[in-house]
DNA sequence: CCGGTTTAGCAAACCGGTTTAGCGAACGGT
DNA sequence: ACCGTTCGCTAAACCGGTTTGCTAAACCGG
């Protein structure tokens, strides 16, 4: 495939050809000035037709820094790339990290050790998406000495943190469904082992679920258990779970799913049973990923700055890595706001009888 | 932030606390033999109470691997991570590595030069993207002796390659449409520049509609310029560019899309102007990648297996980095297949008619 | 009790760069 | 002609580990 023989050129080779001493190259690329403009010149000439590049390990070793921050999530990579959420998020920290000339590496359990993983990671700062406190591994980071900036998770003296207002977003996605005239709902959780839609899943889950509960309660809506599905954050599970509750005899009019994956999963169901969204079914998503808007019809959905929750973690840690003038705050809580579509409408009166007849 | 004074314990400050050399440490942790058994521990939980841990780029260096593998894409990876065909690959090559124990590091250009960050990058291999022979960055890898493999570029003795049978799809979808009574159609091909389904575009796209072509000529259908425009990749690309065609009085009965996404966007045109799918229009996509799972019809594509794609080049190039026996082929050609679901249909005989009266 | 082998651990070289300290030559001023 | 700078470059230390070569002590059998 690629040379073998063919070894990399050190930067002795460059000076024994050009016949200075190493430093004199070093000082030809890094400090010119150090240099005659002439010598400077032949130096890098020979460099180049001798396709010098400097070892980028060794230059990390003596600037003490890698230029390069680490993702890290307590996922298999392959399920992270699976997840929409995650690409979103990782969008956004690759925009700002790219813009102030750092790498991206991606920190996952090596053979079963996120442990591990953050010894070997070659990174200035860590970006954590789906832990919390709590967990070990955050522990580990700050042995190691990492700054680090936790995503979903609770405020922190030591480390940056970035949050979204789950509770005040889903309180936003049942009040619209309670204005609409809906009594009758159905909670579409998410389940904690797989894809996730949000990672940081117990603690997120929780919130959401908080938000909805305030509302209904408030509202006087009774949210017995069967009321509240668990499925993976998909299509697939989203679908499934529709179709069981219904066939458990669930006639919900409203469905409050905390994924917009598993949200499209219930229109599809829905259509599959014959059922019209939004006449005969609201149904509200989360996160507002771009897959809706491939759905059928446009979904309804709590948005969250997805992308900017991304940025706004990488910025906080580029600027604990290189503390400037005017720093913004370590914590950030990021607003969610609820997006109105075309999959949810008004409660229609035939319905609303059927519906407390069959509660 | 994090605490700035604590200073990373070094493996002299292991050394001195123990009271033994620092080759001692070394060897306390990678060759116990060469220590009695009593020291070896002695001088690991000294290490532990102290919280160390080796320098990775220190380890790095003397190793002269990185344990790391780069994916490469001439875009910005802000446009990288919101390609949903990227994230799909990167799964692929993610899976691999991450079993293999190896990092994944993204490269993308720094400060507009490729070049530049291809220089920084500490990775023993490179997955390139979206780059065939002619760049002059593949020169660039290539001269720092990396060893790399391309994807979706034709083969080359010296590094690997993974290519997909573009051709061979898109005439698989030609034939579909016009097995089913279809001669009026429109493609919709893949606008260099932005979001790209594909990202090696100019060759993806030549090949893809070489397969288009050889189908329609075979057929006696005519392709004129008109019939065949060029959207972004994009939901909305598909949507704006079929309206456009329908306004400047194309009525075709078939589309034939190099991106699920536009595929996608000219279904919800279609809603939009009324027309059925696929009584009224058969529209087939390329790639199937997740989103067909939401668009409704569900949508009929052309399958790649991307995922493999991701997975064969990492694949490959470990195999180039740490070569074992039966090593196998350093170029792979994988297969492309038509899945057929619901957004075609044989054409409707009344519009046969009106079609070509159109034409 | 002695020579030979093993064992346990140390000092130093090394990986490939950067950076500091310093040295000889050219230069300028008087 | 002499002294003090400045210029241009080099030697050596350093970053933080790993690895090689070696030595001193313990161990062994005869």
């Amino acid at each position: 495939m690629t040379e073998g023989p063919l070894a990399r050129i050190r930067i002795d080779d460059v000076a024994r050809e050009a016949g200075v001493s190493k430093a004199a190259v070093s000082f030809a690329f890094n400090s010119p000035g150090r240099l005659s403009e002439e010598t400077a010149a032949r130096i890098r000439s020979v460099a180049t037709t001798l396709g010098y590049r400097p070892h980028p390990v060794a230059r990390m070793l003596t600037a003490g820094s890698t230029a390069t921050i680490g993702i890290l999530s307590p996922q298999a990579l392959g399920q992270v790339f699976a997840n929409p959420f995650f690409s979103l998020f990782a969008e956004g920290v690759a925009t700002v990290t790219e813009e102030r000339g750092f790498g991206l590496l991606f920190i996952s359990p090596l053979h079963g050790s996120l442990e591990r993983a953050i010894a070997r990671a070659t990174v200035d700062g860590i970006v954590a998406l789906g832990v919390d406190e709590q967990h070990p591994e955050v522990e580990a980071i700050r042995r190691v000495g990492l700054p680090m900036v936790l995503v979903d998770a609770p405020a922190w003296p030591e480390h940056g943190s970035v949050e979204v207002d789950d509770e005040g977003g889903a309180r936003g996605a049942a009040r619209h469904l309670v204005s609409l005239g809906h009594r009758d709902l159905l909670i579409i959780s998410i389940e904690p082992a797989t894809h996730m839609s949000d990672v940081s899943s117990e603690n997120v889950v929780n919130r959401r679920l908080r938000g909805y509960r305030a509302v209904l309660d408030e509202a006087g809506i009774a949210l017995g258990p069967e009321r509240i599905v668990v499925a993976p954050a998909t299509f697939e599970g989203g679908e499934a779970v529709f179709l069981r509750a219904w066939e458990d005899g669930l006639r919900p009019t409203g469905v409050l799913s905390m994924s917009d994956a598993a949200a499209a999963g219930v229109l599809q169901a829905a259509r599959h049973l014959g059922i019209r969204v939004p006449e005969q079914l609201s149904v509200v998503g989360f996160d507002d990923l771009p897959l809706t808007r491939f759905t059928d019809p446009p979904l309804t959905t709590v948005h969250q700055p997805v992308r900017r929750k991304g940025e706004e973690a990488a910025r906080i840690l580029l600027e604990a890595l290189a503390p400037r003038a005017g720093r913004p705050g370590d914590h950030r809580i990021l607003e969610t706001r609820l997006v109105v579509r075309r999959s949810t409408a008004p409660l229609a009166d035939h319905r609303s009888e059927e519906v407390v007849a069959n509660d």
